[in-house]
RNA sequence: GCCGGAGUGGCGGAACAGGUAGACGCGACGGUCUCAAAAACCGUUGGGGGGCGACUCCCGUGUCGGUUCGAUUCCGACCUUCGGCACCA
């Protein structure tokens, strides 16, 4: 018998890898269409930038993400798993200027490439489904979107800043200024310089920002947004001038008022070159010069000194009528409030290290708790009682709050007023590879929009694009040249081409409707997928892209084009896979490349190891010793399965635990793919296979029972090692596909035990363990413990002992 | 700096709701097979002490403190590290 059993064929992945893609792309199995009595599942992953070669990084964010959509799939729902290439931006061009090869081949080159490494994946994408953000069937469509939100006043243009190499003469990204502000490729010192762009109003949809009705969201994500959102109530209130006229500060402290001793403005603030009197002017002109030259994490930093100029004017404060000298600091936004500060150095840290280095009075109007009139030592910011502070002083700060507030409005000196830390939506860049903004300028008309039936804007290819000074289309004249849609006059177009932002921003509508030749998405077919069920990407997008993509859907339903408000229903955020200690990156040298290993253990090797590294939400180290394990493994899985089984002598026991243990399985495979904690579940599938391993040695255990445990776990399988499942299924003589399978269900009573470990402790340290029934009494439990001879020992003496019973647990004394 | 995470054996990690710390895997060590090696398989493996031994005691989840019968888990402060900070995507 056991003698001749014939030696299972050797797991041989580079073999049936490549065969069962075939034979599923053959058989179609994973197009799916519109299906509407069954649940619909839409299972997002964000589409990856063409940067190149598909890199371990990319798997990770992958392959997870097809497993949850397999698994979905197999419990009966009716599951869109698209893909597609994010496919405009600087690196194209910055490939373009260094290699001489254009934008356009260097993209559509590795898109054909990470095509192919996709494929080699098995991933159940739909690829009939896929889109390239820089075609122009694509960015036609990015450019209606923009034209809708125009027509919904939500885009506008005004001035902004940008970092401006002045030898190369040209815009940087923030990503091409290294150092403290330096261009990256001359080590010229970079300047903010202001340009005409455009903007969308996302800051007209910030209360609906902050409200995630109907998402079911990570909390940390949640609270990222809210903090970019930044939300403050506050009074804003205008300080006069000696010579009249004014301007206004916000604050969230009114109650801090009375301890003005400056005011700061932003050293961008308009009124600064009109205040600056002639004798600071110099000073004024070479801080402000200064300012220019540094990021706005430099600026606001609470660390580094606080600097500033006097600008030789005063302002006066309204309550109390007092005169105090006006400051420009960098630590003052423009983009922030009013871009003006009033100052409390008692009761504000900043203001308080600035108050301290320019010797400014510190007047406290809260009283620290046990104050004694004396000087502090550093900001008092907490609530307490007002001092110093006309008829407001002994009341309670955080009442102040209120009355003063109402006192500046019935005074007409301000106003209550919510501030948003969140700007407005800089779509322009000067850039080539970017869909171009579909506007003209017409002399006579002014600003035009392209009409709809005009789309796309064509980017033209001839483009210079390399840093010229301008937008490279501005020297494009073929395409800058153009005739007024209204009036028919010569006009130009806009050259600023759309932030890559916005193509990613819609891009899950279009997969619904692949192709479509008339509109952005088909109504009907978006009806049926969208929302996204789950949505799955890096914690790197957690606020930008996610924050704009649902700005930008809750536009588009107030414009009627969609019927929801939220894109993403379910969000979830993979880690980063480590490489050497550090991040993978191309410039760090340690990427992995998963060719190779896909090429001699296979895609569901790599697939397997990747979810086993770690929880897929924190990432984890690669590891080139730790996939062997796991090709060891699947070895394993092949010779449990394919091998046949016959018991010698059968023992109920035996074949009672092998059941427990598999349908235990099914139960833990089952919960922990439904929360992405793919390292635990193929932790418990391994057991599985070992505990089969002994099975096999002892042949104790029914062949039925040892059937329904493989049959289970080839199933189990089958989301994470599609390509192994479906080999084992076939040569186990069953019928193609098991991707069309149902999960497994597992028996509760199949699950639970009998039996449990019953933990004895003594002063919370574990002392004893007894095995006791489930059924067990608190009572019992408790006899049972006090009367174990090694627990006496431990209790003897004790003036008094206490009891405690955790069911199914263990039970605690206590003594004294 | 600000916002949001994370810190557990030699390593990746487990512990679902405050209740047996270290599942599963890697590595290492020992063994089987082999002329030998590789592969595969079996066993041991947090640190320290005691016992010939079945065993047993102490310490241990970044640091310090707190709450609790009991803390990897909750609270406070700190340290380290990772992600984001608006033109990388």
């Amino acid at each position: 018998m056991g003698e001749n059993v014939e030696k299972p064929a050797n797991y041989n992945p580079q073999e049936i890898e490549p065969k069962w893609q075939a034979r599923w792309a053959e058989t179609h199995l994973y197009e799916v269409e519109e299906d509407a009595p069954r649940p619909k599942w839409y299972a997002l992953t964000m589409f990856p930038y063409t940067s190149g070669d598909l890199h371990v990084g990319h798997w990770y964010a992958m392959a997870p993400s097809d497993v949850h959509a397999r698994f979905k799939r197999m419990k009966g729902y009716n599951v869109l798993h698209p893909i597609g290439f994010d496919a405009f931006g600087l690196p194209a061009e910055n490939a373009a200027i260094k290699r001489g090869i254009h934008p356009y081949k260097w993209t559509m080159d590795n898109v054909e490439r990470m095509r192919e490494q996709l494929k080699r994946m098995g991933s159940m994408y739909d690829w009939r489904r896929e889109v390239i953000t820089c075609l122009p069937e694509y960015y036609r469509w990015t450019q209606w979107f923009f034209l809708k939100l125009y027509e919904g006043g939500l885009a506008y243009r005004d001035k902004a800043p940008v970092n401006w190499c002045p030898k190369c003469q040209t815009v940087l990204a923030n990503e091409q200024v290294v150092g403290e502000g330096i261009c990256e490729r001359c080590d010229t010192p970079v300047i903010r310089k202001d340009l005409e762009q455009w903007f969308f109003r996302i800051t007209r949809y910030v209360d609906e920002l902050l409200d995630f009705g109907g998402t079911e969201w990570p909390e940390r994500i949640k609270a990222m947004q809210a903090n970019w959102i930044g939300k403050s109530r506050g009074v804003e209130i205008s300080f006069g001038l000696e010579n009249g006229g004014g301007f206004s500060v916000f604050t969230t402290r009114i109650d801090t008022i009375y301890g003005v001793t400056f005011v700061v403005l932003a050293p961008e603030h308009p009124l600064v070159a009109e205040l600056t009197t002639p004798d600071r002017r110099e000073e004024v002109e070479r801080y402000i010069e200064s300012t220019r030259r540094q990021s706005e994490i430099e600026r606001t930093s609470t660390e580094r000194e606080k600097t500033g100029v006097f600008i030789g004017e005063y302002a006066i404060n309204k309550l109390n009528g007092e005169r105090v000298p006006v400051f420009i600091a960098d630590y003052v936004l423009m983009s922030y409030g009013t871009g003006a500060v009033m100052a409390v150095p008692a009761h504000d840290q900043r203001d308080f290290a600035f108050a301290g280095k320019f010797d400014l009075p510190i007047r406290v109007v809260i009283a620290p708790p046990d104050w004694n009139g004396g000087e502090l030592t550093e900001a008092h910011t907490e609530a307490g009682t007002m001092v110093n502070s006309a008829h407001f002083g002994g009341m309670p700060s955080d009442k102040a709050i209120e009355s003063i507030a109402d006192y500046v409005e019935e005074k007409g000196y301000g106003e209550r007023k919510i501030t948003y830390r969140i700007r407005d939506w800089l779509i322009s860049r000067q850039r080539y590879w970017g869909a171009p903004i579909p506007m003209i300028y017409c002399d006579k008309c002014g600003v035009v929009p392209v009409p709809e039936g005009d789309l796309p804007v064509l980017l033209p290819e001839d483009a210079e694009f390399k840093p010229t000074g301008e937008s490279p289309l501005k020297y494009c004249e073929s395409f800058v040249n153009t005739t007024c849609p209204q009036c028919n006059s010569p006009a130009r177009r806009e050259t600023d081409t759309m932030d890559t932002f916005m193509c990613s921003s819609w891009y899950f509508l279009r997969y619904t409707s692949p192709g479509c030749f008339t509109c952005s998405a088909d109504p009907a077919k978006m009806g049926y997928w969208m929302p996204v069920d789950q949505y799955t990407g890096g914690a790197e997008h957690a606020v930008m892209h996610l924050l704009y993509s649902r700005f930008f859907v809750k536009a588009i339903c107030d414009l009627g084009i969609v019927d929801f408000d939220e894109p993403f229903t379910r969000l979830f955020n993979q880690g980063i896979v480590i490489s050497g200690g550090q991040k993978m990156s191309k410039s760090r040298g340690n990427v992995i490349a998963p060719d190779d290993y896909v090429s001699t253990l296979g895609a569901d090797s790599v697939r397997t190891y990747l979810m086993f590294i770690g929880p897929w939400d924190q990432g984890g180290e690669w590891d080139d010793r730790g996939i062997k394990g796991i090709a060891r493994w699947l070895n394993r899985v092949w010779a449990v399965v394919i091998g046949s089984y016959e018991p010698a002598e059968e023992d109920e026991a035996q074949t009672r635990e092998l059941r427990h243990i598999t349908h235990k399985t099914i139960k833990k495979v089952h919960d922990d793919l439904e929360r992405f904690h793919y390292n635990t579940m193929i932790a418990a599938l391994m057991e599985l296979t070992n505990h089969l391993g002994k099975v096999r040695e002892e042949r104790a255990a029914s062949e039925l029972a040892y059937n329904e445990a493989t049959e289970a776990l080839m199933l189990l399988l089958a989301p994470t090692a599609p390509h192994l499942a479906e080999e084992m299924w076939e040569r186990t003589g069953r019928p193609y596909s098991i991707h069309n399978m149902s999960f497994p269900e597992w028996h509760e009573n199949l699950v639970a035990v009998e039996e449990f470990t019953l933990v004895i402790q003594v002063n919370g340290k574990v002392r004893d363990k007894v095995t006791a029934p489930v059924t067990i009494s608190e009572d019992e439990a408790k006899e049972m413990a006090l009367r174990r001879e090694k627990i006496t020992s431990y209790i003897e003496g004790a003036k008094s002992i206490k009891v405690i019973y955790v069911p199914q647990k263990l039970v605690n004394i206590a003594t004294t």
